[in-house]
DNA sequence: CTGTTAGCGCTTTCAA
DNA sequence: TTGAAAGCGCTAACAG
């Protein structure tokens, strides 16, 4: 009757941190463990009384599930990776603000991950967040290297591709359409009577999305039979300070410039800057439109014209479409088009 | 011998997504799962020979290990939480930004978490957070819930406290000092010979560490018997729109002001906007200064004078704290203070 | 509605 | 340097 027990005495065999667990509550309220865990997770399975008494003994052990345990139990733990191209652009970081919300709010963490715009990077990235059993998957536009789509595609959860809207789809897809917004803001310049355009960006050859709405840019110039439109594309990130530096070198370029499109809102607010400083008016001396809608355009002077895209509500949507396949239900709407909006201020 | 294998034939028990695991690895390189384990974690403990041949199973299989078994059976998974107070204040995002390089580099997961502010949400997220056996853990000052502290207290594992310089810290410390920071910047108000100075702020119940900065100007104006020093304290967030709000309410309730000492760079450039705008002379007619350090500061006409903090890099700091422990070493200095630079250009 | 049993895939401990 | 055995803490499956 020694040898009943094998467990080694004095102490535990793994170096198990010392919490409380499952079978400590279950104890404490006279139950089975699992007793305990469907009276957590699916608390209508279990009858009001050891509800209650299982609660009791969670708050008065102060018991916190491991939700590692659980997930390898399981295979899904509440964990969404959310993959990004950046964590230094504003853009992304609101969208993901709209995510983090609303997954923690349902009860689901994000894990960020950022791949510095490289598909290979991304591949791995996710590889290896794939290690901890998540729930579903978020990630950033639809060209993946083709190993990241097989496995997502294959995997059976909640996937949903954000910023841009288009097929294929790995699973669900909420974005916008790049080449009309692009189209739209040239749309808009045009109808202002400006004709000597140029589209300025910076970073173009990583962030592909810029590269569309330059090309919707370009279609609807063509369209209108204007071919001159310049294209700066040093390999710098979007910032004031490239804003500036592009303006400045397009104006010496091309003096007889009209208008610029600018690729966002980062570099627009560094282009108009600068010319407020050096006192060039705009939109009387060069008129500038751009791409975004961040809330500083509303403040400069001249209050800058761009294509508004709701970003905190992207990752909302983008967030509530896993949330609601992670329930069990179907969206009705498995690519949802989140749309812009052409505002026109005073800097066209 | 029929009964020799008790698996139920033809399906799995558990529903385990059918992913390549260390045993499928084990079998195809012809040793023990135990061996494979070794191979890819502590690849000096294994020889050379079956090294390369777990490397080849586990390429040709394309094996990624599952990191939640991995995390139950040792306790802890390369998963970091870090928690700050908003995603929404870009403050706190380049922060998130330095911590998420630096861990992703040393191949740790960063699990996003937002408080709001409150440190009752921060103590529930905790709780949560702790479900997946982090690593360590990463939060923002060194004002917490009394359990929060207690249970990271007796966890045994790497904690910094980022944002704010103080004692005690639960484990490691990256900040600033900022009593000091909003002293700096009222010495240099005063300096530059300004007497009738306003602090506007706005959240400052919810942001503590604004209290502070306020309380280092306030000092050093009684100090230099200056009284008069107003408090704008609406309980928005910190954004241009507030900032040009209270910078025209402070306007219209003090005419008389020379000089006005924001919370933060956000509310400074609202105020400057609106004051180019209105073709108000900054300093001539009203001085700013403030604090953070954002690069628009630096774009702005007059350019900005603040107090700037390296956000980006006491993220990086944070995580080689952390990281260092992680490996097993003892950081010689488990406070860091990052330091400010008071950054004087035109404003004041 | 509740309990028993058998793992999830990995790593720790212990032994060779 | 390698392996066998024993769980980590939880939940799916299968009774009762």
């Amino acid at each position: 009757m020694a040898n009943e027990k094998p467990l080694p005495q004095g102490r535990r065999r793994h170096q198990g941190v010392n919490r409380v667990t499952i079978s400590d509550v279950a104890k404490e309220a006279g139950v089975a463990p699992i007793t305990v865990s469907r009276a957590l997770n699916t608390p209508d399975r279990v009858s009001a009384k050891l509800r209650k008494r299982v609660d009791q003994a969670v708050a008065s052990l102060g018991y916190v599930p491991n939700l590692i345990a659980g997930g390898l139990a399981s295979a899904g733990t509440r964990v969404i990776p959310v993959v990004v191209p950046s964590l230094s652009i504003l853009t992304f970081i609101e969208v993901v603000h709209g995510i983090q919300q609303t997954l923690e709010g349902a009860g689901y963490q994000v894990l960020l991950g950022s791949t510095d715009f490289d598909l290979d990077r991304e591949a791995s990235l996710i590889d290896s967040v794939m290690g901890y059993s998540p729930s579903g998957v978020i990630l950033t536009g639809l060209r993946h290297h083709d190993r990241t789509v097989h496995r997502l595609q294959t995997w059976g959860r909640p996937v949903v591709e954000i910023m841009e809207l288009g097929t294929p789809c790995i699973d669900m897809n909420v974005g916008i359409d790049n080449i009309q917004a692009g189209a739209c803001m040239a749309q808009h310049l045009l109808d202002r009577g400006y004709r000597r355009i140029a589209f300025l960006g910076v970073g173009m050859t990583r962030d592909y999305r810029a590269q569309q709405r330059f090309e919707g840019h370009r279609q609807v110039l063509a369209a209108a039979g204007i071919e001159s439109n310049l294209l700066f594309a040093s390999e710098e990130p979007s910032s004031y300070e490239a804003g500036r530096r592009v303006f400045l070198e397009a104006l010496a370029a091309r003096p007889d410039l009209e208008a610029i499109h600018f690729a966002n809102d980062n570099l627009a607010a560094g282009a108009l800057l600068e010319a407020n400083r050096r006192g060039i008016r705009v939109p009387e001396d060069i008129a500038m439109g751009s791409y975004l809608g961040l809330s500083l355009g509303e403040h400069l002077t001249p209050r800058l014209t761009t294509v508004s895209v709701p970003r905190f509500e992207m990752g909302v949507e983008a967030a509530k479409l896993l949330l609601e396949r992670l329930q069990g239900r179907t969206p009705s709407q498995p690519r949802v088009d989140i749309g812009y909006r052409l505002t026109v201020r005073e800097s066209t």
